[in-house]
DNA sequence: GTTGGGATTG
DNA sequence: GAATGTGTGTCTCAATCCCAACTT
DNA sequence: TGACACACATTCAA
């Protein structure tokens, strides 16, 4: 069906004083349309009341809705476009959206408050616990939170105070409001700002009028709840009882199961980094996160029990989980075959020939070494780019576009994607087989050149998760196109597809090419005291592997000349 | 009095 | 010297305002 | 608000 919504304006013009509330009614529509189903009596409720309160009301919730935490001194609610806020507070207030002089406990109180302030509102009591007037808000904040003062409302804090206070409510249904529209709690309201200004493009993709992230309540609940458990090991709450929290059982719903594990990961690790290896112990064993046996493996290893270790480390040898892992399976097992006094297994000993060409520089001291050697290096007749992964990512992402932004069902659900939804999903690639095959198919037939080329002038400056326009130009893709063969480009590609989160990055510093004898050399940097990072070791030892030209440039600073 | 880190804004 | 663990800086959208720190 | 690469400290084994 070709029901898509393109033809409806997104962002709101800025022209229009209340442009941020248009943004918000497009929000609420979008979701009250999509997840009509999923909505509770009291958000649908919201939406009834909400609509019908006059224009400058909903204008000011919108602004409340938009800024940091909830509570809102009313002298910082003036905004040209509303005039006086307090009528708008007042019938706020009466359909139950704000919360006039609420009671504040002290934590709450003390970011609302300036040091000046402080010392009106609460001199005498600082003064009483030895705290002078000059004392810093920092020394201030610190006795009355150790003093447990009993919450009280604005008012009683402060009688004298110029102004009043407000708390917005329903702050839970405003984060499931936005939940819901972006599916992730890492884009907020700035996106419309963004889009509109034209500082962030976005591919169009058609959404059909049942996309939408969730596909059921419960899997919006428990994106919060991992959510806030993550926010509270943040505010520095011990993994441990975080640890009682967390769902022990996976979640059918994969996406969400990854999300879960992806807390119980960090948990184990601050529980590590915190001494409490029996937290740590009580989620590796069974966390699927691509690291976590790795970690298991680590943790055993400190605490000396070999045996056991030994026992899981063959197990993962056998199947390893990844690349990585088996690059620090081949450090751990060395290690743990000395203290058991145990020979190697055998297959360890295979293929290990990371003979990669060295080539070493001393230079006088800059600011950064990989601008220094690229200078050193660069000639008109062989250019050097600094580009990390940027170049790798930028061709992939060029040839590969129309696969990466295909409408797969669930991938797109709002006009504000950078890339789809499921791109790191273990079956991203499965699903867009025919797809991928047809975009890395170019590099036989030849096409790919200007496949990229076209693809660079038609999607210049649309987000991607692979391209950084800023990174490159023309001239660097044309260099590449011409210097780098299509069986190169076409190993790298392949490989980056077998694990686009893991293969993504790792790409040598520099990339120089000799355009005249369409020859070309990747080189990673290397100042002192800096060593080969496991991601680039991977990709040095393919190139090698498939005899494309890399070398580690290893600096040393020259002496300099007064001393 | 300046400066640096935030929140806010379009 | 190798391996590991941890901390930092750089992307940031840019301009403005507020506020809490300081021979920065 | 992470991802990524690098800098730096610590530990351990020849
Ligand atoms: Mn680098
Ligand atoms: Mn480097």
């Amino acid at each position: 069906m070709n029901s898509t919504l393109r033809s409806i304006p997104v962002t709101a013009s800025l022209d229009d004083p209340f442009y941020y509330l248009r943004n918000f009614h497009f929000v609420l529509d979008w979701v009250a349309e999509r997840y009509d189903d999923l909505l509770t009596d009291s958000e649908h409720e919201f939406i009834g009341i909400f609509t019908s309160l006059p224009r400058t009301s909903q204008a000011l919730m919108a602004r409340m809705v938009m800024r940091k935490g909830v509570h809102f001194r009313t002298s910082r609610l003036r905004y040209a476009e509303i005039g006086d806020p307090a009528p708008c507070v007042t019938s706020l207030a009466e359909a139950g959206l704000v919360t006039l002089d609420p009671e504040l406990d002290t934590a709450t109180l003390l970011p609302l408050v300036t040091v000046g302030e402080l010392r009106q509102a609460l001199g005498d009591t600082l003064a009483a616990a030895g705290v002078p007037g000059t004392a810093s808000k920092k020394a201030m904040s610190e006795t009355l939170l150790a003093s447990d003062l009993e919450a009280r409302c604005w008012s009683a804090w402060w009688p004298q105070a110029p102004d009043g206070l407000v708390k917005l409510e329903h702050e839970a249904w405003f984060e499931r409001l936005r939940l819901m529209f972006f599916g992730n709690f890492r884009q907020d309201w700035s996106e419309f700002v963004l889009a509109e200004l034209g500082i962030q493009r976005f591919e169009s993709v058609p959404l059909s009028r049942e996309s939408r992230a969730f596909a059921y309540r419960e899997e919006v609940e428990r994106y919060c709840q991992l959510q806030h458990l993550r926010e509270r090991l943040d505010a520095g709450e011990a993994p441990e009882r975080l640890h009682e929290s967390l769902p022990a059982e996976p979640y059918a719903n994969t996406w969400l199961d990854s999300r879960r594990e992806r807390v119980a990961f960090r948990l184990a690790r601050e529980a590590e980094r915190q001494g409490d290896t029996g937290t740590a112990m009580a989620i590796y064993p069974d966390c699927r996160h691509p690291e976590a046996r790795v970690r298991q493996l680590r943790v055993m290893e400190r605490q000396g029990n070999y045996e056991l270790a030994y026992q899981l480390a063959s197990d993962a040898l056998v199947s390893p989980r990844n690349e990585a892992e088996v690059q620090h399976l081949e450090r751990l097992m060395p290690r743990l075959c000395r203290r058991l006094g145990r020979p190697l297994p055998a297959r360890m000993n295979a293929g290990r020939s990371d003979a990669v060409d060295r080539l070493a520089l001393t230079l006088p001291v800059t600011p950064s070494v990989e601008w220094g050697v690229a200078t050193a290096l660069h000639h008109d007749e062989a250019p050097v780019y600094y580009v990390e992964n940027t170049l790798f990512g930028a061709l992939f992402g060029l040839l590969c576009w129309d696969a990466i932004f295909a409408p797969l069902p669930g991938a797109f659900f709002h006009p504000f994607h950078t890339g789809p939804s499921d791109l790191y999903r273990g079956d991203f690639v499965a699903r867009r087989e025919s797809l991928f095959a047809e975009c890395l198919g170019t590099l036989d037939v030849g096409t790919y050149r200007q496949r990229i080329l076209d693809t660079y002038q038609a999607k210049k400056g649309i987000a991607s998760p692979f391209v950084h326009w800023d990174a490159i130009d023309e001239t660097l893709l044309e260099h590449a196109l011409h210097c780098m063969p299509a069986d190169h480009l076409r190993r790298c590609f392949e490989r980056m597809l077998v694990d686009l989160k893991a293969n993504r990055a790792g790409f040598p510093d520099l990339i120089q090419f000799w355009p005249c004898q369409q020859r070309y050399r990747l080189i990673e940097v290397k100042g002192p005291g800096d060593r080969l990072q496991d991601n680039q070791r991977r990709w040095l030892a393919f190139f090698q592997q498939h005899d494309m030209p890399a070398v580690v440039c290893h600096v040393t600073w020259q002496e300099s000349d007064h001393a």
